[in-house]
DNA sequence: AACCGAATTATACGAACGTTCAATCAAATT
DNA sequence: AATTTGATTGAACGTTCGTATAATTCGGTT
């Protein structure tokens, strides 16, 4: 159709991406969706069934891209370590540096998303829900990656570092504004270039971390 | 009234805080709330003007106890430091410590209330809108502390570094479950004590990391 | 030229929503 | 004993919600 650069489907996407990152699932109705797509109410449940589709499919098409990426980033890692230890700044980046770059040259529909999933993936309802499925795979694979990073480190040290990293990271992508009223704007939340230069010095010596306090002790 | 052992309003926002927490504010009803908590419909409009009345004062009764305990352990972190530096681990833990403490032992609702924050802090509607009123004067406060625990670090990387302990705590205390299903349930996100004990000298590593280097943006 | 199936339109349905308000209750005060 | 006042009740208001469905459009195939 000639209603806009993209087709129906696509538009109510975007739309559906923004409007759930600025007012939550349940504080957006579809009629306000489809008027600002320019789409009649009746296409969302024609393209995705259901309300909660039209969410779901909001947030498979940016993980399957961003897993796709975090992955190969990874296997380059892997191929190159050969049998040694893999390098944690560089699984960090792996990790952290895909959705950064998308983040900040892949448009607003990627704000939107890290917005959008910084509050799901703080509610179980999502997480329990099937959606993680897309993510928990590409998880693993990283959990493991950062064992190979760390190989003198418990899996118990991994495991909780990993924990961090999510958190730090959901935060950093949602965009929040908060660091910009508690610095009265000298500092922006949507800094990502500047965030991203401090983020990855500071999770690997996280990960270093517990460590290093147990060897300074036991010598 | 004997509905209940507490009274109409703390029944209200008990029922309000865990249902907001697990289904969003407006994935409930102010109906399935008084339901729950015993009450009339009316008694909400009565005792909080109106539904969002209601989520404010959740979030502010909480918010008041946790910028009390953090001000007054960090008050004593100033005192017995006098002129000199501030001892890093100690201003992370006088932030994350009562937090943390509350969410162990101070009863459900705390944990309902960590759900409940992760979601809202990730949402611009709620920051910008006068509630964080409540969290900056303190959240600035420790920024100050952390510029003083770390006196030959740039204001920029302690700044971020506040920035990536907000996001590590906010996920931390919202118990999303994810942990247990990337690990099997081996480790498991409601345990505090153990992710406590290892958070605090992962983000005070994070902290004294060395300045980021300047990398470049690659694709 | 007739047809087909996917996409879109227009409309309707029943249910649930937040809010309001007059009436009633129950103590404490006068 | 009468009165006041805050708390509670029960019912209703108009609006908006997600979903369903029959009718219509239209480019590509037959």
């Amino acid at each position: 159709m000639a209603r806009g650069r993209t087709d129906t489907k696509t538009r109510l996407m975007d739309v559906a991406e923004k409007l759930f990152a600025d007012h939550g699932f349940d504080g957006v109705s579809l009629r306000r969706i489809t008027t600002e797509a320019g789409a009649q109410l009746a296409m969302v449940n024609y393209h995705f069934g259901t309300k909660r589709g039209l969410l779901e499919a909001v947030i498979a098409r940016r993980i399957e891209v961003l897993s796709e990426q975090r992955v190969r980033l990874l296997e380059d890692l892997e191929a190159a370590a050969g049998d040694g230890p893999l390098p944690l700044e560089d699984v960090v980046a792996a990790f952290i540096g895909p959705y950064y770059r998308l983040s900040s040259n892949g448009g607003r529909g990627w704000k939107n998303y890290g917005r959008l999933v910084a509050q799901g993936a703080n509610s179980r309802a999502l997480i329990q829900h099937g959606l993680s499925n897309l993510f928990d795979p590409v998880a693993k694979r990283f959990i493991a990656a950062f064992q190979r990073a760390l190989p003198e480190r418990s899996e118990e040290q991994v495991v909780w570092g990993f924990h961090f990293l999510m958190g730090t990271m959901l935060y950093m992508f949602a965009e929040t504004g908060r660091i910009e009223k508690l610095t009265g704007g000298k500092y922006r939340s949507g800094d990502l270039d500047a965030m991203y230069a401090h983020v990855v010095p500071f999770l690997a010596a996280g990960f270093r971390a517990c460590e290093a306090q147990v060897q300074r002790q036991a010598s």
